[in-house]
DNA sequence: TCAAATGATTATCT
DNA sequence: AGATAATCATTTGA
């Protein structure tokens, strides 16, 4: 057949002048002699062309056919061409690309957070059958939902995943059948490809909508799930008594300077997670957070009642006290007197009612802690001496019951940022010898 | 059932 | 980045 592909160049030389498509008559211009006869031409074939739709299809495709052969087809289709690319042009360049939609990029930055897109972490709902496996023992309570949120995290990773295969699918489907389509049109009419093009891009701009949906309710699912599973408001576990008499032993230990290094932290953790399994699931939620929130929120609270805490501050102080007698007494040991895990477990304090026994020293010391260079290691025995030492009831005339455990580290400003350094939970180098002279008095 | 306790979060500061 | 202070949301105990 003579019906090829007719896609528009704009290197086919469509030009009106010269043009080789064109027979020479259509060059002429309209005023010729037998230029009527040919007006009467192209009047018939263009209201044929406007009829042909009236027409049945059959009579449609017969006319098409007798269109085909007609002996002016071809000019007519250069001079389409060229109207055609103008017009085409001309709308091409009033829109152009547009700048990538930051809604879109705020989803896919989310999607890729929760490791929803993105690489697998694993295996997806085989992943998190083991992981809840390797993670069952302590805390099973916790690991449990744990494992229930990355089960259903899995699923809705796979949901997300297959949908946006499918809607890919479709795209190429619907993208290659349109192309065919456009291709096989160019036969009967100019077709760009530039035209094409933009036709493709619309295509996939539609379906790009269509994915920022699917997006959009995953993204929507995946915050519900979070805020069931996850929310550690929601979820609060209070710690157990172990745990919090660890994390109490080091604080009052180092009332002076509450401020546990990392490295404490990741001590004080790893003791406490074993009895505890505070372990919050959430991405940057380590144990050492844990810590740290605990810290924080003791000593906020210690030193907005301080009164409050005394019972409490005594207690722990007097069994550091001990716990590091012993320590000295059975010579050297590496053990560490600020955190001994069985402090309590001698059974041999009964403090319960002891809160009025304890005087504080803390007026004839002054600011003098401040000041001191020297490792809170040494600074916990200060606070643990000094209590033994009240514990003596030498201090005791003179002070008003208020005053009893003053908070050592905090400043006039009632803060404690300026103390020393923190510490380690580990034993000090010192003996209690290097204790600075506020002691002695 | 309710208040206190408590772990976590958030805003703000340095 | 880490601290504080205020606050939220849940747990606990009377």
């Amino acid at each position: 057949m003579d019906e090829q592909p007719r896609l528009m160049h704009s290197h086919t030389g469509v030009g009106m002048a010269g043009h080789p498509g064109l027979p020479q008559h259509m060059q002429e211009g309209t005023g010729g002699t037998d230029g009527d006869g040919r007006k009467q031409d192209i009047g018939d074939i263009l209201q044929q062309i406007m009829t042909i739709t009236d027409q049945s299809l059959d009579e449609a495709q017969a006319r098409k056919h007798a269109l085909n052969c007609h002996r002016m087809k071809p000019a007519l289709f250069n001079v389409l061409c060229e109207i055609k690319e103008k017009t085409v042009l001309s709308i091409r360049g009033a829109q152009e690309e547009e700048p990538p939609d930051p809604q879109l990029m705020r989803l896919d930055n989310m999607l890729l957070a929760e490791g929803v897109s993105g690489p697998e972490k694993g295996g997806g709902s085989a992943a998190a059958a083991a992981a809840a496996a390797a993670s069952g023992g302590a805390g099973a309570d916790n690991s449990a939902e744990h494992s229930d949120y990355r089960a259903k995290l899995s699923q809705i990773r796979q949901i997300y995943h297959t949908e946006l295969e499918k809607y890919e699918q479709a795209c190429n489907e619907f993208t290659t059948h349109v192309m065919n389509l456009l291709r096989e049109q160019s036969r009967t009419r100019p077709i760009s490809p530039k035209e094409i093009e933009r036709m493709v891009s619309i295509i996939h701009r539609k379906f790009s909508a269509i994915q920022m949906q699917l997006k959009q309710s995953t993204c929507e699912a995946v915050m519900i799930l979070r805020s069931r599973f996850l929310d550690a408001r929601r979820k609060r576990r209070n710690f157990n008594k172990q745990a919090t008499e660890i994390l109490n032993e080091y604080f009052y230990s180092h009332l002076s300077n509450p401020y546990p290094s990392e490295e404490a932290k990741e001590e004080l953790a790893k003791k406490c997670a074993i009895t505890v399994a505070q372990v919050h699931p959430g991405p940057d939620c380590g144990s050492c957070s844990v810590v740290s929130n605990w810290f924080g929120n003791k000593r906020i609270r210690y030193k907005k009642n301080i009164g409050k805490f005394q019972e409490e501050a005594n207690m722990y102080a007097a069994r550091t006290a001990v716990n590091a007698a012993n320590a000295s007494s059975h010579g050297s040991q590496a053990n560490s007197p600020s955190t001994p895990n069985s402090a309590g477990s001698a059974g041999s304090f009964n403090m319960s009612n002891s809160g009025d026994l304890f005087m504080s020293v803390q007026s004839l010391n002054g600011d003098s802690y401040q000041g001191a260079q020297v490792g809170a290691n040494v600074q916990s025995q200060v606070d643990t001496l000094r209590h033994v030492i009240s514990q003596t009831g030498g201090y005791s005339e003179g002070l008003t019951a208020n005053q009893m455990y003053s908070p050592q580290g905090i400043n006039a400003n009632g803060g404690w940022q300026d103390a020393p350094t923190p510490s380690s939970v580990t034993s000090p180098t010192e003996g209690p010898g290097s204790v600075h002279s506020d002691t002695s008095n």
